[in-house]
RNA sequence: GCCGAGGUAGCCAAGGCGGUCACGGCGCUUGUCUGAAAAACAAGUUAUGUCGGUUCGAUUCCGACCCUCGGCA
């Protein structure tokens, strides 16, 4: 069975400059499994452009980045203004991991996305049934009672179970009620792939303290005028522009808010995103985590996969 | 020093003509997640500046004090 190796965590941790190392070490490549790193000229507010280091090593491609000589597979695949999903990054991830194995290199999936690295590794299963984008746009009209009384007439069961305040689950959960096709249940038989997963944590207060170094730290490097650009590249109303950091920095640029106000609220929705992946992170007893707050922890993570890549026998 | 405004959770704050008071928001904590996931949604969490008076009962009324913010000096 092909193996593949899982860094996952909070957000700034050092996920990726911790792979880039491991690469080195293990003749490695990296599938990046973020929602927004996938997004074109979207490079200082997601975190591709590291804050502490030069950007001399860094080459840009169509789809993917080198750098020091490392590939980063899926960064920059798709434009703001298009629709993403879960869908669409496992697809061209799987072939992705597929072509970095053809090439004899090591796959590296590494990423805060847990969505994401769930559904490319398999661990959890895809709907088969699309979006129908005019049923959305027709549903996205009602008010939520509406849609609540909507979906308890298609599918009581479903209904008993859902979000029932949560708008875009109702949708979807009449959308697939709607749909001819037979929802799946079963994991995607394409990826069985032998999975290490490692997790890069620390305490809550230090990875709180190292979002909000990181907050100050793309300040200085342009996430104003990156976000200005954007908005001059026609992206205001798309859907990355209204996630955090971007929107936070759109409301400074409409002087809604100011600077320090900006900050502010882009690190307590960094708090809470970590807290949200911790919650989600947390549920998969697989993953084995490292302390980064501990000293020689990248020690520890190299020897596990050292030993993860000699079949678990040998032992550095 | 005088005049005015005010002191309600970690922060911002609503309110009550006295009745186990205590709206919200933020933060923080805990969760949910099958094509929006850095999204969306849910639950929990803590309080009346200090001392005294009136009263059956004070967060509310009265007094003194302390502190903050304006203005005058």
């Amino acid at each position: 069975m092909n193996k593949a190796v899982v860094i996952c965590g909070p957000t700034s941790t050092g996920k990726t400059s911790l792979a880039l190392r491991l690469c080195k070490a293990f003749n490695g490549e990296i599938i990046s499994a973020d929602s927004r790193q996938a997004y074109k000229y979207m490079d200082i507010g997601t975190g591709k452009l590291p804050v502490d280091k030069s950007f001399s090593q860094i080459e840009k491609y169509d789809g993917f980045w080198k750098v020091i000589g490392t590939p980063i597979y899926m960064y920059d695949v798709v434009s703001p203004a298009k629709s993403y999903s879960v869908y669409n990054y496992s697809k061209k991830a799987q072939n992705e991991l597929l072509s970095i194995q053809e090439r004899q290199k090591f796959p590296f999936i590494v990423g805060g996305t847990g969505f994401y690295i769930d559904v490319l590794t398999g661990k959890k299963p895809i709907s088969n049934i699309p979006p129908n984008i005019k049923l959305r746009e027709e549903l996205n009209k009602k008010s939520l009672e509406e849609l609540q009384s909507i979906l308890r007439k298609t599918n009581e069961n479903k209904y008993a179970l859902i979000d029932i305040n949560n708008k875009a689950r109702l949708i979807r959960a009449v959308e697939i009620s709607q749909s001819k096709g037979v929802q799946n249940t079963e994991k995607d038989k394409n990826c069985s792939l032998d999975i290490l997963s490692i997790g890069l944590t620390a305490p809550r207060k230090f990875l709180y303290g190292k979002a909000d170094w990181w907050v100050e730290k793309i300040v200085e490097k342009g996430i104003i005028l990156e976000t200005k650009n954007l908005l001059d590249y026609g992206f205001r109303e798309t859907a990355p522009m209204k996630g955090m950091v971007y929107s936070s920095a759109v409301d400074y640029l409409d002087e809604k808010i100011p600077l320090s106000d900006m900050k502010q609220k882009v690190k307590w929705d960094i708090h809470g995103y970590i807290r949200r992946q911790l919650t989600w992170f947390g549920r998969n007893a697989k993953i084995r985590w490292f302390n980064i707050a501990e000293k020689g922890f990248d020690i520890e993570v190299l020897k596990t996969v050292q030993s993860f890549l000699d079949g678990g026998k040998k032992i550095l």
